[in-house]
DNA sequence: CGGCCACCCTGATGGC
DNA sequence: TGCCATCAGGGTGGCC
């Protein structure tokens, strides 16, 4: 579920009980998730201090005192918990082991980190620190949306000739990397943009104008989480499923939020995702 | 190469 | 508290 957002609040919300501590131990409780886990990776976490947290697109990165990183991604349905720990102002509990519970980190300090993924979709892989950028799944992403690198020129040049819709390409990782679905979804929405516009068809300034829109979504969400973070809704110790409300994801059927339009939110569907747009001011 | 589609897996939801 | 169909925020592999 995750875009990139949940997954930064998921970071924020992991570091002050990970950086700086050791893992005591890890427990694993299945070979893999979407793919095996690293040869090992149990007894190559246990004793390992977290140097450092970061994140690259919808991946957490764990940098390790033993040399490795820990690449950490949530997929579609993974989550993690914090208990033994205060977090929000709240001192949470350890629960009782709860099904999907695939892995289970015992930190220095006596916090615990649960990673609990129903579908499975996510992924665990360890590498060394020092190539991290060249793992397979980090080496093909293009850039961050809220770094320098990605600008109006940039985006405009990468749209550029593209026979796919909009939508498409504004999901592909290739291209920018951490939108997913609802916040592609959002961007369309505020830039009055219809998804399946070819993206080759979008004017270089129609195709610049989506960067600034781009860099406020995520923003504002973020900054929503980072609220959430301090909240009472952070009390069952899960992280980054903040309250974040949309102006036109999932809202099929209702009335179009932008000002003085009398449109409608419908709802397409395009490479197998659900795309809502409001065909009214989204030309 | 570019662009679709099915697929990986389980759970939530809504209609009957 | 039944049964079934549908859908879900991610990413890969195969196919044309």
């Amino acid at each position: 579920m995750p875009e990139l957002p949940e997954v930064e609040t998921v970071r924020r919300g992991l570091e002050p009980v990970l950086t700086g501590g050791r893992i005591l131990s890890a427990r694993v409780n299945r070979e893999g998730l979407r793919w095996p886990f690293p040869e090992g990776m149990a007894d190559r976490l246990t004793g390992a201090r977290v140097d450092a947290l970061r994140r690259r697109s919808k991946y957490i990165l764990a940098d390790l005192s033993t040399g490795e990183t820990l690449l950490i991604h949530l997929g579609m349905s993974g989550r993690m918990l914090i208990s033994g720990a205060q977090l929000g102002g709240f001192h949470h509990d350890h629960p009782a082991p709860a099904k999907h519970d695939h892995v289970v980190l015992e930190v220095e300090g006596g916090a615990r980190v649960t990673f609990n993924d129903a579908r499975r979709f996510g992924a665990m892989d360890l590498m060394p620190t020092a190539t991290a950028g060249a793992h397979p799944l980090l080496a093909v992403l293009g850039p961050e949306p809220l770094g320098n690198a990605f600008d109006g020129d940039y985006l405009a040049a990468r749209l550029k000739g593209r026979r796919t819709p909009v939508k498409a390409a504004l999901l592909d990782q290739h291209i920018v990397a951490g939108l997913g679905n609802i916040y592609v979804c959002e961007v369309l929405w505020r830039a009055h943009i219809a998804p399946a516009r070819l993206a080759g068809d979008l004017s270089p300034d129609e195709a610049a104008g989506l960067v600034p829109l781009i860099r406020e979504v995520l923003t504002e969400a973020i900054d929503a989480g980072g609220s959430s973070l301090k909240d009472y809704r952070q009390a069952d110790g899960e992280l980054g499923y903040f309250q974040h409300s949309f102006r036109v994801y999932d809202r099929e059927g209702q009335n179009c939020l932008a000002p003085g339009c009398t449109g409608t939110v419908a709802r397409i569907v395009q490479s197998g995702r659900s795309s809502f747009f409001c065909p009214h001011c989204q030309g």
